[in-house]
DNA sequence: ATTGCACGCCTTTTT
DNA sequence: GGCGTGCAAT
């Protein structure tokens, strides 16, 4: 018997050594998922089952390649080089690819990501003429997303009467109208939205019963990670797939199911059962992870829920501390609160920042936790948010790349057909898409044919059309002969895309080069890494990547370590020794989105069992009295979830706040700055929950006058006052270096400074975001 | 056709 | 507090 065996307990090695047949392994949080998945597939291929016939569906390409690398460790890596292993879009995605012109499109149809998503349906509204507050492109896109993930084509939805009566209930009766103008569109611009991937993926295999069996043929044992987050479409592809050989394993935990929103169904992984009268069920209910305070406390949370299958999660390992709760006034207070605390840890047991993780439930909030850490000088990375691909700079230069591969990428001809400005103006792009819904021709085709065609458009203007045309064939066919980078380089400099960016001269400005630059270098690691590697390497298959990476994926090692910043669903599946959830709080967290009906608050109560059984060590639940949101300071109240957590897993602790905060200025971090060594919180002090919670610290009022001679003080002292800066000061920038102030203009946030920089020249800066020193 | 500014909406969460 | 859109000015 294999070694890897004896490392397993008992339910993880039946759940590995059962070969064939259904079954579904109810996996608790920490409780060993991925090692068993890991050993299962191992084992299978020691059974001689063919890596070519196994197909593993999870939850991040990163979650994939790790495995793959821990498989590859058991059985050797060329044999696991050939496993078919990835999340469901990249998956599908490739067999769309080879398998595209059974429906039409062609094989390197372009994947429109949301945003582009958004333009095309803000587009078709304007263009029907719909109020676009009644309309709201978001919310349509949601709606549209929401009848594909559940196969409701635009032939369905018309034969649907209820669906129809909702949109018309709802006064917005056009619903329908835009859902098929948006999928024609799609189709006509060969491009497939996230949802098509999985969509086309079921009319393929329903549609064509020869691809169907080549399939099912192949892929002859299936395993699914993260059963519970699957949605209807993904479910009916796995269910098609295992048909023949019924060779199915899922592995999920319902209490993690928390992508409701984007059609998750957690009947999917309750009813398995169902659905495969004889399936084998294993549960694995020893957590590995976490302490058992942390455990007890996220098992007193989710045994609210009504909905969830019968487990006892437990584990063997010590006490450890108990969950410490902490209340804040500010979400200013939170985060420098979270910024000491991590430093405090790291001192007292040596730790490298990379063991610690801030979650919280919106990409907002991440503000005031990067703005602590940065005054710490904690190095952090932050997860999500606006990913690099989404910035206009990015998405400008990767729209040259896609136009190339498929011209009739209707997003991303808008995007470019007048940046940089050529003088296209928005008149011209309306008459060329009112002739390429004429015409049923893509908008590329009609430039292409611009002199032919009888369009109400000026000579002037069909020259530079055509100028643009001749560009865009000029960098196809020497795509045909370079490499992905080569051409991207060629793009920049032929189309002056960064002397554009470089003209207006601002820092803004400065970072967008930069990141171009990046872009180019990291196209250039792809290839290196994917000729390495024998993989595709072409500029197809570096734009779905781009598509599809998750922030994960591009994970750079080799780093210095660094606090993980992420928001809880992005934490899925992970686990940090030390972790703080912070803005618990009423309409927060729980959101107050999700507060309607209970399906939806048990979602977020899950979302709060996920966040709290990422910690292994130690955690720290923070709430915030007072918080801005939309700019404006907003009172909250303690989450629910706090009081839901049995006491005797929990402890409250106070911050000390030297002088409390008056405003934004004359913030505690000010006084702070110089006696970062003190420890800075009270000893723990066990309170009476309800009056904890309860509680409400007002700030002691300084009068305004004292309070500004504090200020001023301070700044003085500091540097970090916008009013000591005038004319002929010298003045230091980090990244500029030195330089003379030569004017001052606008006052309050737009107080911006002139200065002559050694190292760059002029620069105009916002006082309030450039941290200026004074020297002199 | 481009630029600058005011306004409004925004914030759940992601492939 | 931030971004995109729409409108007015040039």
């Amino acid at each position: 018997m294999s070694t890897y065996l004896e490392q397993l307990n008992e339910p993880q090695r039946a759940a590995v050594l059962q070969k064939d047949g259904p079954m579904i392994i109810i996996a608790g949080a920490g409780s060993g998922k991925t090692r068993v998945l890991t050993y299962k597939i191992a084992y299978l291929m020691e059974q001689g089952v063919d890596p070519f016939n196994i197909l593993s569906l999870t939850f991040t390409n990163k979650a994939a390649r790790e495995m793959k690398d821990r498989i590859g460790k058991v059985v050797g890596y060329s044999e696991a080089k050939n496993l078919w292993m990835g999340t469901f879009h990249s998956v599908f995605a490739r067999i769309l690819r080879s398998e595209a012109d059974r429906l039409g499109y062609p094989s390197n149809f372009t994947i429109y990501d949301t945003q582009d998503s958004v333009r095309l349906i803000t587009a078709i509204i304007k263009e029907m003429n719909l109020d676009k507050d009644r309309y709201k492109p978001k919310q349509i896109l949601n709606r549209i997303s929401s009848f594909k993930n559940s196969l409701i084509t635009v032939r369905a939805y018309f034969n649907n009467s209820d669906l129809q009566q909702a949109d018309l209930e709802a006064s917005r009766p056009k619903t329908g109208d835009i859902y098929k103008e948006y999928v024609d569109r799609c189709f006509k611009s060969g491009a497939m939205d996230f949802d098509d991937l999985l969509l086309r993926t079921n009319e393929l295999l329903a549609r064509f019963p020869d691809v169907l069996a080549k399939y099912q043929d192949r892929f002859r044992y299936i395993l699914v990670d993260e059963y519970q987050d699957t949605n209807h479409s993904q479910y009916l592809i796995v269910r098609a797939l295992a048909d023949r050989f019924q060779n199915i394993c899922v592995v999920g935990d319902d209490s993690q199911s928390i992508y409701g929103f984007r059609g998750a169904n957690i009947q999917n992984i309750l009813n398995f059962q169902k659905d495969y009268p004889d399936v084998k069920t294993f549960k694995l209910e020893q957590n590995y992870r976490s302490t058992s305070n942390i455990v007890r406390a996220a098992n007193s949370v989710i045994d609210k829920n009504k909905t969830k299958l019968d487990k006892e999660i437990w584990t063997a390992n010590d006490a450890g501390d108990s969950v410490k709760i902490m209340r804040t006034i500010s979400d200013g207070e939170e985060g420098r609160f979270v910024a000491q605390s991590i430093w405090e840890n790291q001192m007292n047991h040596q730790l490298t920042s990379d063991q610690f993780a801030v979650l919280y439930r919106t990409n907002a909030q991440s503000r005031a936790i990067e703005d602590a850490l940065r005054k710490k000088d904690i190095k952090y990375k932050i997860y999500g948010g606006i990913s690099f691909y989404q910035r206009k700079e990015i998405k400008d230069l990767l729209s040259y790349l896609r136009i190339l591969i498929n011209p009739n990428d209707e997003e991303a001809l808008k995007r470019i057909i007048n940046y940089p400005a050529r003088g296209i103006g928005a008149t011209t792009i309306d008459k060329l898409l009112i002739a390429a819904n004429h015409y049923n021709k893509s908008m590329f085709d009609i430039i292409k044919n611009i002199n032919t065609i009888d369009v109400n458009i000026n000579a002037g203007t069909k020259t530079k059309l055509q100028n643009f045309v001749n560009m865009i064939q000029r960098f196809q066919i020497e795509a045909q002969t370079k490499n992905a980078f080569e051409i991207a380089d060629l793009v920049v400099k032929q189309t002056q895309l960064v002397k554009d960016l470089q003209k207006d001269g601002t820092p803004e400005g400065v970072n967008k080069v930069e990141n171009v630059q990046e872009l180019l270098n990291g196209i250039k690691d792809f290839i290196t890494d994917k000729i390495e590697t024998g993989e595709d390497a072409s500029l197809t298959s570096f734009l779905e990547d781009v598509a599809l990476a998750t922030d994960f994926d591009s994970d750079k090692k080799d780093e210095e370590p660094r606090v993980s910043l992420m928001t809880i669903h992005l934490s899925k599946g992970l686990e940090f020794p030390y972790v703080y959830i912070v803005g618990l709080e009423e309409n927060l967290f729980p959101s107050a989105m999700s507060m309607n009906t209970r399906s939806e608050l048990e979602e977020e109560r899950r979302l709060f069992y996920v966040a709290l059984t990422r910690a292994e060590k130690a955690a720290y639940l923070t709430y915030a009295q007072t918080r801005y949101r939309w700019g404006k300071l907003t009172d909250g109240e303690p989450s629910r979830f706090l009081e839901e957590i049995d006491e005797r897993y929990v402890e409250y602790i106070t911050p000390k706040t030297p002088e409390p905060s008056m405003n934004r200025f004359l913030d505690a971090s000010l006084f702070e700055e110089d006696t970062p060594k003190k420890i800075r919180f009270q000893k723990p002090i066990q309170k009476k929950r309800k009056e904890f919670l309860a509680k409400k610290e007002k700030p002691t009022m300084i009068s305004p006058k004292s309070n500004m001679k504090k200020l001023s003080e301070l700044s003085s002292k500091m540097n970090l006052f916008d009013g000591e800066i005038t004319v002929d000061n010298i003045v230091e920038h980090n990244r500029f270096g030195t330089g003379k102030v030569i004017a001052i203009e606008g006052k309050g946030p737009n107080k911006k400074a002139e200065i002559e920089f050694s190292t760059v020249g002029k620069k105009k800066l916002l006082l309030q975001f450039a941290k200026l020193k004074v020297i002199g």
